[in-house]
DNA sequence: TTGAATGCAAACGATTTGCAAACAC
DNA sequence: GTGTTTGCAAATCGTTTGCATTCAA
């Protein structure tokens, strides 16, 4: 529950209010979210907040490798709880949740590809996929078992 | 050799000497650049050319279809001429030369993955690669058939 | 000639830095 | 108590907008 903030701890940090409440908020967010929408969701339970303690507690809890940043599509960055393993993200187009998943065969295919066409020596890539997710999909879509709906 | 002239021209723009600067500096480039990197190549034959002009012509180039935005590892967005159906990137993490490579089955498969284990539907993606060019990964070897250098 | 394009200055939004006051340890 | 952290104000960086002037057609 409170690992972030354990993790912190271990790591030499000082656990204030402030860091408390931005890694409150980012540990449960399903979406991706913008240090200004982490400042207004975190001011809730910590009024006194400022939007550069945001920034500055961002960058400690990403040097724990805790967060990944994406490119929304309004070109803003914003972050979410980075889980172990899962190196990419997918996020909902409509709602903006995001799932995470684990690159594969098919990614190193890809890379083996690529480096065969063009000569280079592959060492890194920048992958996010955006679509609909099940629940969007479903209230964007008449229900096809009720035509006359 | 014009013809990105040529297409602005059809689509109703005028050519102007900065337009002409700036398109000049797009259609030759191996390397994304940055607007005020293209702002400092292109003065060397417009000398008069502004900052917002290379912004404004990028746009007008884009609208075309004619230009790809990329992502450097310093964080800032450079632009890249764009040819025709190839629709991604590989950049050079030393020398900054970009290729571009086409989508294909394997990144059909990983869609496809991904929609299986997400359930989300899929309809777009990021992705850049980077890593080492040819002659990037020459000059930073040691030869390896003279082991005594 | 005339509307489109330019370029400067200024506005703008995201992010960083300087610094005195507040706080965790 | 002491050195870290905070939050404000101000600086900085990339990008856009207002507007009078210049220019392609």
């Amino acid at each position: 529950m409170d690992n972030w903030v354990q993790r912190l701890s271990n790591s030499g940090c000082r656990i204030t209010a402030s860091r408390r409440a931005v890694v409150g908020v980012l540990q449960q967010t399903e979406v991706p979210l913008t240090p200004h929408e982490i400042l207004e969701l975190a001011r809730a339970v910590h009024p006194r907040l400022g939007l550069v303690t945001v920034y500055r507690t961002l960058n400690l809890i990403a040097a724990q490798g805790l967060l990944r940043r994406v490119h929304r599509h309004d070109g803003c960055h914003a972050y979410l709880p980075a889980s172990q393993g899962h190196n990419h993200a997918v996020i909902c187009r409509r709602c903006g949740r995001a799932v995470e998943f684990a690159g594969g065969d098919d990614i190193e295919a890809l890379v083996a590809r690529v480096e065969q066409a063009t000569s280079y020596r592959i060492d890194g890539h920048l992958l996010q996929l955006s679509g609909l997710c099940r629940e969007c999909i479903r209230s964007a879509l008449p229900d096809p078992s009720h035509p006359k709906d």
